[in-house]
DNA sequence: ACCTGAACACCGTTCAAGT
DNA sequence: ACCTGAACACCGTTCAAGT
């Protein structure tokens, strides 16, 4: 995996290629809009091209939106603590979901965080629009979540199973935490705030017999 | 609160009533094939009804999940389930979990609820008095799970273990679930959100080998 | 008020046909 | 191998028309 890559332009003949074309307009609807839908019809008519040359490069819908967001990852994020192969695979997936909490902040930042959550995506009524919008943002990171699992999965530190869900099941995990650093409560974040998340890749791991119980 | 019911046919007259039957009809659906789509046409067709009836009791598509989801909640839960020995021990955990999440509702009821928790407990500044309100309801909370993992590991369902920690966990993967039916994605609700409880529950009771996967 | 069914504007995918 | 565009089988939503 890994081989997602906006350019690599062959010698001086002609322009990008027709598969850099689809994922360069898709990414720019996307830079447009966020919320973009990246539909066939959408895609091809923006890249010029057919929606039949689109399925041949891409067979799927979702091989095509995975195909653009690995694209954006490559140019934005160029490492992530998930590729340290010097260090066991659960204590860097922990590192990663960490890093995604840490991007809430805790005390007056973390409320503030969801301050503007509320506001934006729970306060209103839910539109299309809105949900779309939401949804964009959560696939991105669902995206990037079933990125890290790819990886280990590679290594063979992960056994075979649905990554997808795996993703979803880490992510809520996140949510919780995320949403409790926010509320005032002081239980010990330092502990139980590190046990859960441990446990949470324990047990998609499947190493532990007993996890939690520390 | 609790408006939301299969069943209130009133006197001999007729059957059910088109609502209920659309709503019988999806949760039938649900139960034969948790993973399906629930399409405005299916549905219909499986209630005997047109497209048009349909989209005048549930005005849109988020609207009828909703409800449905809503319907079976209020079938399956009437009350605490833990001490129903007949049935397998996470079962019965899963269906607690399930009745918390329940009151929280879905839809526009788990937004009130969230704008409520967000007036309340997030958005003021944390004085030591609020701090003491919400960690009175969190306690509440936490003992209530707690005294279903009692409950449990005095069958000898739940292997020894930090118990506190358990309940802590899983009030957390709670709380994710919950603000996620107030956040306006779609995402299977109904298939990943029961995944992700069943996942949960296995993960502190140590018998499955693999979980998640499916 | 409740219900019908057609119509509209979209989807994603498939495929014979071209070059 | 790459590309085209029509065709198929679906969506969710709207709406004039009936009762």
């Amino acid at each position: 995996m890994g081989d997602t890559e906006l350019e690599r332009n062959d010698v001086g003949s002609a322009g990008p290629g027709t598969r850099d074309r689809i994922l360069r307009a898709a990414a720019t609807m996307l830079g447009e809009d966020p919320a973009a839908r990246l539909s066939v019809r959408a895609v091809a008519a923006r890249a010029g091209v057919s929606t039949g040359s689109l399925r041949h490069h891409f067979p799927t819908q979702r091989v095509l939106q995975d195909a653009v967001l690995d694209a954006i990852y490559d140019l934005v994020a160029p490492e992530d603590p998930i590729r340290d192969i010097a260090r066991p695979a659960r204590e860097r997936l922990v590192q990663c979901l960490r890093q995604v909490l840490a991007a809430g902040g805790t005390g007056s930042r973390a409320r503030a965080a969801w301050r503007k959550a509320h506001e934006t995506f729970i306060a209103p009524e839910p539109t299309e629009e809105l949900r779309q919008a939401y949804l964009a943002q959560e696939r991105a990171m669902q995206h990037r979540v079933e990125h890290w699992l790819g990886v280990l999965a590679d290594e063979g530190a992960l056994p075979d199973g649905d990554n997808a869900q795996r993703a979803r099941f880490l992510l809520t995990v996140l949510n919780g935490l995320s949403i409790e650093r926010a509320l005032p409560g002081q239980t010990s974040t330092l502990v139980s705030e590190n046990a859960t998340l441990l446990h949470a890749v324990d047990s998609i791991m499947g190493g532990a017999a007993d996890p939690v119980t520390g």
